[in-house]
DNA sequence: TCTTTATATTTAATAATGCGCATATAAGGT
DNA sequence: ACCTTATATGCGCATTATTAAATATAAAGA
């Protein structure tokens, strides 16, 4: 019963919904989801972090980076159908379909560098 | 999106899983839930009612009673999903179980009567 | 080794949540 | 009308969540 109301309460924040659109799209660092959704350092990785701990995302390093993935392989409980209410819930939303296009364009590069480019 | 947080967020609260457990097996009023749950009135009732706002239960009155139900029928969406999550995570759930146990014994009278009855 | 950079974490402030107590509301019975 | 009873709600308190700012950590390169 843990299981799920952690994992439901990781789904209660939009951010975190929001989030877990753009991974449910690719793999991504922290910095390209501060970028898709426009938040800040922090709380792009609180956030992942959230998510990490209640069980919807892998994570790996590259160097620097710290990239996050679905961790769709080993949900054969709770998760699977919660990830289908996401993605029912996400269907043509017009915030999610927004971040996913500021994904695109996402550079992979952290705050340091970010602010320091002409945008 | 506020649906599946809003959703999310009722049942991210484990008195409120137990709530539903009891009713996905029958409809309860406020009292017979108190006495399956051994809460108090008050806990009862909020957490009823929060499971109602986010779209779970309907609600219907007889005489004193409330009566809430699942609100199975319109779910063609989000709440389907989370319904699945749910039975998932209840199975075999010595709580959830217990819980369903004393619902069999818990009679339909509220806080005034039952303090009053020897048991 | 020194600097730069991406990410994580600590801190402090603000907000949200869950609960019990007391009380309000509303339906029935007398 | 009055009393009893089932449920709902306002209020206060303790706990937990969320965030930005500042700082720490750790990898990579010069």
């Amino acid at each position: 019963m843990k299981n799920l109301t952690k994992a439901a309460q990781a789904l209660s924040d939009e951010t975190r919904i929001r989030i877990l659109n753009l991974i449910m799209q690719r793999e991504c660092c922290v910095c390209e989801v501060m970028q898709a959704l426009n938040i800040s350092q922090t709380r792009a990785s609180r956030n992942l972090k959230i998510l990490y701990d209640a069980g919807f995302l892998s994570m790996r390093n590259d160097g620097l980076f710290t990239l996050y993935s679905l961790k769709s392989k080993n949900n054969k409980d709770v998760h699977r159908y919660l990830f289908n209410a996401i993605g029912e819930s996400l269907k043509k939303n017009p915030i999610a379909l927004k971040d996913l296009k500021r994904l695109d364009k996402a550079k992979r590069v952290g705050l340091k560098s970010t602010s320091k480019m002409v945008m």
